[in-house]
DNA sequence: TATATTGTTACACC
DNA sequence: TGGTGTAACAATAT
């Protein structure tokens, strides 16, 4: 489940891979994935370079040297996979993009919800700004008394809940959101209207501090995730809470729950998260 | 075969 | 109007 780290460390290891290479054949097997025809898709990025990737949220953002911007969404199982020689492709493998340099990119995706769209470049602000995402959390920018405020205009929302809706605050899903919340020593269930200003504070500085240590660690590889090389990220065995129901914490004597939230199953330790 | 999975959005309600 | 909560959706593995 690609989240913010996760979709991070694809973004850095395809930058220093594949920037300026020039796409010199697209091959589209699901044409679903790929929200606008496939023949204009090629017609755009054929013969293009790539000149900058970025990332807003957990969408990739790769510019190319004409007017071009094309958008990744990875969803669940989307994953997006660098090989220097040929590969054959999978069942999963939905579009193949290749390089002159011999190198290829593969997007796969299980579960068929991740998408390819294209925007124009001087559109790109305009596109994020209907988006109406919140800020990125590992932006310097992004300070204590910003969180404050947003989390003051939601009141009712349930803490978990919140940091997961990226209108909030950018990038955290479902495995971050409980290993913030367990670093912070919160209950999930807990009214963002409830919190403490120490209590607000902590989560503030779980967050600063959990995201970018996974990046460090590639991310989590839960469920199907792999970075950009095929190699797992080392961030699994790190987690305290997501995954491991009816293990010890490692924090008290309690034992880590697992309950159901918003459809979403969130995991803490109701001992210690208070 | 029914169920579980998650990021995002659509929609109903107050 | 907009905050809030829930359902729905995508497809597959088990």
């Amino acid at each position: 489940m690609p989240e913010l780290p996760e979709v991070e460390t694809i973004r850095t290891q395809l930058e220093k891979n594949i920037t300026g290479k020039k796409i010199v054949g697209i091959e589209v097997v699901l044409s679903k994935i790929v929200k606008l025809p496939a023949g204009r898709f090629k017609k755009a990025l054929l013969g293009a370079k790539i000149k900058k990737i970025k990332r807003r949220a957990k969408i990739l953002i790769f510019e190319f040297n004409n007017d071009w911007s094309m958008l990744i969404h990875l969803k669940m199982t989307g994953q997006l996979i660098l090989y220097k020689k040929t590969k054959t492709k999978d069942k999963h493998t939905h579009v193949i993009f290749r390089f002159s340099n011999g190198g290829q990119l593969f997007f796969n995706d299980l579960r068929q919800f991740g998408y390819i769209k294209l925007v124009k470049t001087e559109e790109l602000d305009g596109f994020f700004a209907r988006e109406k995402f919140g800020p990125e959390p590992l932006d310097k920018k992004f300070g204590a008394k910003e969180f404050e405020t947003i989390l003051a205009g939601r009141p009712k929302m349930k803490i978990k809940q919140f940091l997961m809706d990226p209108k909030n605050i950018a990038g955290i899903g479902n495995i971050y959101s409980d290993e913030i919340l367990f670093r912070a020593r919160i209950n999930p269930l807990r009214p963002a209207g409830s919190l403490s200003k120490d209590e607000v504070k902590n989560i503030f500085s779980a967050i600063k501090k959990i995201l970018p240590e996974a990046v460090k660690f590639r991310g989590t590889s839960a469920e199907n995730y792999l970075d950009a090389f095929g190699q797992e990220g080392e961030f699994l065995r790190r987690l305290k809470v997501y995954g491991r129901e009816n293990e010890d914490c490692p924090g008290c004597r309690g034992k880590i729950k697992r309950i159901k939230l918003g459809g979403r199953s969130a995991h803490f330790c109701p001992a210690c998260q208070r």
